[in-house]
DNA sequence: TCTATATTTCCAGAATTATGGACATATCCC
DNA sequence: GGGATATGTCCATAATTCTGGAAATATAGA
């Protein structure tokens, strides 16, 4: 990942409808919801939020596919995780105890089975 | 961490030249750099570096700490790991197999030891 | 083909954010 | 105190992003 598309993908994020997309979708792990029924969750008129879903896309944080006349989006986790690696890239210097407690809470918050 | 501060992190991260900073910073470690050098080393006016910095402290991501007549700064980790948390909050529903390579792959951009 | 549904594209006004000159403050050393 | 250094604040202009109405596209079913 290079820093222009870093940014885009922060841009994507730093915006409160499509951060609530995002944290939705990754809720829903594997499952997948269509662009109405987003729209209709979040409360957003269905134009601006197709704006919104093409933003996450072209950030690589959501997927499409389309079924019939519905437009399915889902997390894109390569692109979440490209993100997340480059945001902590070289960190710390090789001293794990300095960032190490960082990425252990991320892991908790996450899967916490 | 509540979703509207989430959203002010973001924006903080969202525009390169403080990405970089943020970048710069979690490479150096447990190091510190004063705020001049941090706008030499990008090469960006003082008073502009001035406010992202700013920016960055309100988001808590980056700390501040005066040392005569120097402000310096340095990642702030307890900040950093508050929004990388929420940003995979309750995700997979408990199947660690859908968002664990995210994980994974995050730890090892850092602390590669 | 006609109609309803699902989504996207186009567009322009509103709102927000970025930038850096000029000036203010704060500290250090003589 | 006076001068040099380090950083921050104020502010106006420029640039970017947000929003949703209106129209376009695409699919499904009768």
């Amino acid at each position: 990942m290079d820093i222009s598309h870093a940014v885009s993908a922060l841009s994507a994020l730093a915006q409160e409808s499509r951060l609530k997309v995002f944290r939705l979708l990754i809720r829903t792990g594997s499952k997948e919801m269509a662009a109405g029924d987003i729209a209709r969750a979040l409360g957003v008129p269905h134009n601006t939020m197709s704006s919104h879903l093409a933003i996450l896309c072209r950030a690589k944080l959501v997927q499409a596919r389309k079924a019939g006349r519905s437009v399915i989006y889902a997390v894109d986790l390569d692109g979440t995780r490209a993100l997340l690696s480059f945001l902590v890239e070289d960190c710390c210097q090789g001293e794990p105890a300095v960032c190490g407690p960082v990425i252990e809470s991320t892991l908790s918050a996450c899967c916490s089975e």
